[in-house]
RNA sequence: UCCCUAGUAGCUCAGUUGGUUAGAGCGGCGGACUGUUAAUCCGUAGGUCAUAGGUUCAAGUCCUAUCUGGGGAGCCA
């Protein structure tokens, strides 16, 4: 008999008729004459109730049915009795794949802390919740590669070893078979990494950027999908050492074309969201309700659904930088002295003032645009006041920035000069410059963090919680 | 990296101004129960109190260091 998901049982089209089934039990409740079986097959959220006649099976069977064991159960798919669910399995043959020793298996039918199960992270996709979350990442993964596959973006492969250390994002994972004990020296006393497998100095990637404009400058617009790496001590729920981020980069594209793109391209998953995944999304939603019965009443967040379906339905505020420091200067909350750090123009934003501005201010996401070029990247296109750069960041409710990007800077002798400027080694980008040499163009592109944006739809709150096996300082387990 | 905070049973936690034999709920196990919904009821076994050192007649409780978790900040996606 083929095996059906049980996804598709659910719909209770096949009422009447054998079905088989494959899964794991996620409850079992036991009576003198029947058990009932919850089984779990990953398919759905959702689980199939077994009915098993303990007569017709034996009291034995059932002392090997535990939490997680693994189970092949073929029965009549029949309108259930019970009041929990519309359809159940009446079983007429259970095979056992794959007991699991009750004393030892550590997940629970109960609620465990999301702490716990971090620990646990190889074991926590049995739990309703991160199976939830890990069918949103995959739809949002899938959305994102249909989004830029009709919109006639190439995925494009960029390095995940690279030889360039002027990327420019943060602290590097060096790449190396060298012997760590004993490194061959220059004469000067250094690691002598052309002795090293590449005949150079290499790390890990820290952003696709660079080797995309390469691709977008010939193909029109690419977009890259693929892991990111920073050797920043960072400790927060939201930073990773291992990350994945989305770049698409776009020639012909100017600062509002790429805005345009970053709020449709986010509205477009969004809607994916909504229209794929209301199941999880519902489950996560009911879990986050009860966590917020513990918060004061003005600390709460909007439901779930209701939170994505307003960010779908609203305009994204877009903002000169210029005027979000105007705005911070006549708030309240300024005058009052509530913000820890300094306001003026040229500072940085703290998270404190983004804060303000999408939570307190505009309620709903903001794009800053327009930064002073000091506190920008090298390649970000310098704006005719001669201060500002054609920089953007989306900022979101909760997450804080989840994209960043720019226009970048086409004018060859204009980027040589702010290479010079803030001491990029012009030389060894050579390759890069070349885009600027031959055929150069107005062109765009920005950065999406997949995990904050994972984290937003599904209204997690860290970022370890969204990816299978998070690697964050003195953590590489699994 | 900095600030705050926590580490007690498999899990979630309680444990008073330092004072006899460290508790509960859930989970596990055994039993009861004619259809349950994280079933219910009865019974039962689980602990080197994170680690190392110190103060004290006496430390789960106080002090110091280390490790690990959580929250916040910085860096950013």
């Amino acid at each position: 008999m083929k095996r059906l998901k049980i996804k598709e049982i659910l719909t209770g089209e096949q009422i009447g008729q054998q079905v088989l089934v494959k899964g794991w039990v996620r409850t079992k409740r036991g009576s003198k004459n029947v058990n009932f079986i919850a089984l779990n097959d990953g398919s759905t959220i959702n689980n199939l109730q077994v009915v098993a006649d303990v007569e017709k099976f034996g009291e034995e069977l059932f002392k090997d049915i535990n939490t997680s064991t693994a189970l092949g159960i073929t029965g009549t798919l029949v309108e259930s009795q019970g009041s929990g669910q519309k359809v159940e399995l009446n079983a007429t043959e259970i095979v056992i794949y794959g007991k699991a020793d009750p004393d030892k298996y550590p997940i629970q039918p109960k609620k465990h802390s999301l702490e716990f199960l971090r620990e646990n992270a190889h074991l926590r996709f049995r739990t309703a919740t991160f199976s939830a979350v890990f069918r949103i990442r995959h739809a949002m993964a899938f959305a994102i590669h249909n989004y830029f596959n009709q919109k006639g973006f190439y995925y494009l492969h960029t390095p995940i070893i690279t030889g360039s250390d002027a990327e420019g994002a943060g602290q590097m994972f060096r790449v190396t078979t060298l012997d760590a004990k004993n490194p061959p020296l220059t004469e000067e006393g250094d690691v002598d990494f052309t002795a090293d497998f590449f005949g150079k100095s290499t790390n890990l990637t820290v952003s696709g950027q660079l080797e995309g404009e390469l691709g977008a400058t010939a193909l029109g617009e690419i977009y890259t999908f693929g892991p990111t790496f920073r050797a920043e001590n960072s400790n927060t729920t939201r930073h990773l050492a291992e990350f994945w981020m989305i770049e698409p980069e776009m020639a012909f594209y100017e600062l509002k074309d790429n805005m345009d793109l970053a709020e449709d391209f986010l509205k477009y998953l969004i809607r994916y969201a909504l229209d794929n995944c209301m199941d999880d999304l519902q489950f996560l939603s009911k879990r986050l309700q009860e966590e917020e019965k513990n918060k004061p009443t003005e600390e709460r967040s909007m439901e779930l659904v209701e939170k994505l379906r307003f960010v779908l339905e609203n305009d994204f505020e877009r903002l000169l930088y210029t005027d979000a420091i105007n705005i911070l200067l006549e708030s309240k909350h300024y005058k009052k002295g509530k913000f820890q750090f300094p306001v003026a123009w040229g500072v940085d934003l703290q998270s404190e003032h983004e804060r303000y501005l999408v939570e307190k201010h505009f309620k709903k996401p903001v794009i800053l645009i327009n930064y002073p070029k000091d506190i920008k990247a090298f390649y970000m296109k310098l704006n005719d006041d001669g201060k500002t750069v054609a920089a953007m960041d989306v900022l979101f409710p909760g997450i804080g920035e989840i994209i960043g990007g720019s226009q970048r800077e086409d004018n060859y002798d204009k980027l040589v000069a702010r290479m010079e400027a803030m001491g990029v080694p012009v030389e060894e980008m050579s390759w890069y410059l070349d885009t600027r040499r031959f055929g150069s163009v107005p062109h765009s592109g920005f950065g999406l963090g997949f995990e904050r944006f994972i984290l937003f739809v599904t209204g997690m709150g860290n970022i370890r919680d969204v990816i299978a096996f998070p690697r964050t300082p003195k953590n590489a387990e699994f």
